[in-house]
DNA sequence: GAGTGGTCTAGACCACGAA
DNA sequence: TCGTGGTCTAGACCACTCG
């Protein structure tokens, strides 16, 4: 049917791709619906399976396309979902002082949630959590760059060695002590303006400004593990971060068939 | 020589990527040395080169190595670099909401950069672009999201339709119109209170704060294309993303040889 | 039990970089 | 010229899903 043309230096899993590619934006294979299978892509364009499964991860990349074994390949969206992409060191680096950071830890105790913190942590109320309040500074400053409060999940509550001067990541803490393994991250950043109290602590003036930065992290079964929940003088932080576009399906609009 | 155990469940190329990804952090290979060509790692492991090429795949991934063609696989760094990743679908999304809102031009002119506009964009003084300023509105909302100043590269001020409702992203038209191509985009966010002028234009009251982000848009060659700068009154709005692990050398610390 | 995607082998040819 | 990684073929076995 649509072969592909060797004669183009182009490879021909990202002929393949495009073709799919294209297919799937002309609604030929419908948002949940199935690809056709490996084989079946293999005689359609008259390549091997290597090439055909180069093609389909293409597709899968962006965020087109669903593998499940045993069943196929399905469709998960018309049109990319995926465009530019970030990737990032440790989460200390969500910020951009890499470990360059020490958490002084200043109140370390249990606390039973309820009322906002309970919708922050999106938790039922009652639970008793580990809260743990510090200010970060940057190695070679002496005004904290940002005041912080922990929140630990029930099950991790436990965690040892809370104390003093931190220049370890406290998710890293966790993954050490208890062999979980964050899988995920969520961010929220807000602004706001510093109360006279949050001033103070930051040695700031009242009324200026302040970023609210929170993360939430989450295991392997997608359970909350730790909320961060950090706040940081304007004038001494801005959070910066790059993407990037990295996938080959770009400028595609050749003459495939409507 | 470190042949792999296939009784084991996990597939062979993890298995051959978590060897190496140990050896690369022990030293074994050093940073800006070659790793073993792909033929010599077949015969090290005792796989194919699908199953060697696979593994080189994973610490590709992860920053860890460069492969160039005709030369080799080259170790760039001891420990990973990239840990956790974000994508996102167009520049829109870098925000929460989607392609739902539009941009309202107010202005649209040429200007001669200087002074604190030289030094954000970070060009010489007497460049002359394109700057446009429009307020940002939420489809079923009155007040405006925020306020926009976007500034276009002098190569690019002749971009036409900039005017009135824009539903579409401004990079996004440029790309149509001049065929290029946005490869990567910078990001800054910050924390400002609301002046007296910015607060009555978004409508909101003076000395409340502000989020403040900075997105620069780059070609194919790293060029900046497009600068904009937004302003958020903070009660509206709030900046939000996610980032998930997703490579497979986790938790290995098992008996490789040191 | 039939069919799917995931893994894997043993070959092959190519463009490119270095000597 | 030689060796590299990039692409590609034609097979194969497996665990899994689903009827």
């Amino acid at each position: 049917m649509t072969r592909v043309d060797s004669s183009l230096s182009v490879p021909r899993y990202v002929q393949v791709a495009r073709t799919l590619f294209d297919e799937i934006e002309n609604g030929r294979y419908g948002v949940g619906s199935l690809l056709p299978t490996e084989f079946e892509l293999c005689a359609q364009f008259g390549v091997s399976r290597f090439t055909v499964r180069e093609a389909v991860k293409q597709l899968v990349h962006q965020g087109l396309v669903l593998r499940q074994p045993g069943v196929g390949s399905r469709v998960l969206a018309r049109h990319p979902v995926k465009q530019y992409t970030q990737t990032m060191t440790g989460i200390t680096d969500l910020r951009q002082y890499a470990s360059e950071t020490t958490l002084q830890v200043t109140q370390s105790q249990l606390l039973h949630v309820e009322g906002s913190l309970a919708r922050l942590l999106e938790v039922n109320k009652g639970e008793t959590w580990l809260h743990i309040e510090g200010l970060r500074y940057q190695d070679d400053q002496e005004q904290p760059i940002c005041l912080t409060d922990v929140y630990i999940a029930p099950r991790y509550r436990s965690i040892e060695g809370v104390e003093g001067a931190m220049r370890e990541p406290l998710y890293r803490l966790l993954e050490k002590q208890f062999g979980c393994t964050i899988k995920a991250v969520q961010q929220e950043i807000r602004a706001m303006v510093l109360s006279a109290q949050l001033a103070k602590k930051l040695g700031v003036s009242a009324r200026t400004a302040g970023l609210w930065i929170a993360r939430r992290y989450f295991d392997e079964r997608d359970e909350l593990v730790e909320l961060a929940v950090s706040v940081h003088p304007a004038e001494r932080f801005s959070y910066r971060e790059s993407f990037r576009r990295d996938w080959q399906l770009n400028n595609i609009n050749t003459d495939t068939t409507h």
